[in-house]
RNA sequence: CGGGGUGUGGCGCAGCCUGGUAGCGCGCCUGCUUUGGGAGCAGGAUGUCGGGAGUUCGAAUCUCUCCACCCCGACCA
């Protein structure tokens, strides 16, 4: 993408409304604009990030095995009256009526969807377990929105339910979720930890938070040190093995968010507990029969009784990651996109536009890159060069290629990594090389 | 929903107390000079001063009212 063309308006003042740093990053980087509170509009170059991390979500889903779905986001109130859940979601929930007088709504949540439609479309055990996601819109009539998309009352989603035959087996989904949960998080270069959260209807140990240490955090939280020592790199699991010892090696070690915390426990564990701040980017949970019950979605068990099946959640907050990961990666400067989910790969900053010189090389260098999938945003305008580094920071790109009169009349350009600083001066095949490689 | 605050060109702000018909910086447009870390000079465009009502000869400024947005608290991916 040449910048010359690419709708991107950035900010050299920060809006007065955005307090916190990924808010005013997003809105300087012309990533999204608001459109009233708690609702925004996301323009190319945040919507680009949004998709990454979407597509991240997707592939971690799938592999363990998680169908995806896509739910509507107007649903009809009568399927909330059948959960009992019409009337117990409180203002959160946006009521609406089409004009034949029906009272619809615009989802919060799917639980009573998804059930309804494994209801109509599963009757066997054979069918089961089964584990379906989507990706949606969701809109929660927050009380208070705050925090750009950090906590938006519009916000992309995803939900994924599964179904299955008891709790001991809906035990196995959950550890699938669980442990599937930290290798997304850990491949947009986050560190989540899993907390204890509150139970529901269940009770016992299956419902879990995962958040991410970063100061501007709504959550305070303590936790164990061992576990900013962890692995978190990406590991490969058989998703088919027993879970529960990979499962326990992370939930052993003590973790809680404000309302969970136990002081006689942080006490004992001294100088090994860390306190700090946490955003909460995933909630599973176990809920066993609590929709299905009510819904009657039960399936034939080998013996030909009903047996109404046992349900989970798992969500992970889409567009609050986008805001989550700019919160843990930032300088002074700017933004610092983890590879992953950086929405170009490497920014290449012609020093003299219009340059003969330099616009050829920025223009083969521009389309090497452009092969492999056209993961470079090539600053083509013409303008300042200190204009240029400054939005180049700004937008957080992995690396920057930067190619002036003087260091391409030795052939060279130069390679600067945005999240370490460092920058050299080599040839124009030595930088395609790094970037590629 | 309780408490606090703010609404003035695209962004950041001043002006309001003490009414006299709107200003600054950045950005934007034109021209020239520039171009290696947010350029210089010259010219130019852009405002229902959040909306409505009132007081007044006259309201961004005073009064009433409504609205929007932000911050602190209780809730949440």
């Amino acid at each position: 993408m040449r910048l010359s063309q690419f709708f991107l308006p950035t900010l050299k003042e920060t809006p007065s409304e955005a307090q916190i740093v990924s808010h005013r990053l997003m809105l300087r980087a012309g990533m999204v604009r608001q459109s009233s509170a708690g609702i925004y509009s996301w323009l190319p170059l945040g919507y680009r990030v949004l998709m990454k991390i979407q597509k991240i979500v997707e592939e971690e889903q799938n592999a363990i095995g998680c169908q995806q779905v896509l739910m509507p986001t107007i649903q009809p109130a009568d399927l909330w009256r059948e959960s009992g859940r019409y009337d117990a979601y409180g203002p959160e929930m946006l009521r609406i009526r089409d004009r034949h007088d029906r009272d619809m709504l615009y989802g919060p949540t799917n639980e009573e969807q998804i059930t309804e439609i494994f209801r109509d479309g599963v009757k066997s055990y054979r069918e089961v377990p089964k584990l379906l996601y989507h990706i949606q819109w969701k809109f929660r009539d927050e009380v208070r929105p705050r925090f750009g998309v950090m906590r938006g009352r519009e916000f992309l989603m995803k939900d994924a339910y599964s179904f299955d035959m008891d709790d001991e087996a809906g035990r196995v989904s959950y550890n699938k979720f669980f442990l599937s949960y930290l290798r997304t998080y850990a491949r947009m270069g986050l560190k989540a930890i899993p907390m204890a959260a509150d139970t529901g209807p269940i009770g016992g140990d299956m419902s879990h938070e995962f958040l991410i240490l970063a100061e501007t955090g709504e959550s305070e939280i303590a936790c164990h040190k061992d576990f900013l020592e962890m692995d978190w790199a990406e590991q490969d699991i058989d998703f088919n093995s027993d879970l529960g010892p990979m499962v326990r090696q992370f939930t052993a070690k003590y973790a809680a968010t404000d309302e969970k915390r136990d002081r006689d426990v942080e006490k004992s564990l001294g100088d090994d507990l860390i306190s700090a701040r946490g955003i909460e980017v995933g909630h599973i949970f176990h809920f066993g029969t609590k929709y299905s019950a009510p819904l009657n979605a039960y399936v034939t068990d080998a013996d030909g009784n009903e047996v109404t099946v046992s349900m989970g959640s798992y969500g992970i907050g889409v567009s609050r990651l986008v805001g989550a990961i700019i919160e843990a990666s930032h300088d002074d400067g700017g933004i610092i996109w983890p590879e992953s989910v950086a929405p170009f790969k490497v920014g290449i900053i012609n020093l003299k536009a219009g340059d003969a010189v330099c616009d050829a090389a920025c223009e083969r260098i521009y389309n090497d890159l452009g092969v492999a999938g056209r993961e470079a945003l090539l600053d083509d305008r013409e303008i300042r060069a200190g204009a240029k580094f400054a939005d180049m920071d700004l937008i957080g790109l992995p690396w920057q290629i930067i190619a002036g009169p003087r260091g391409l009349a030795d052939g060279n350009v130069e390679l600067k990594n945005r999240a370490t600083g460092e920058r050299q001066e080599i040839s124009i095949e030595s930088a395609l090389n790094r970037v590629s490689g």
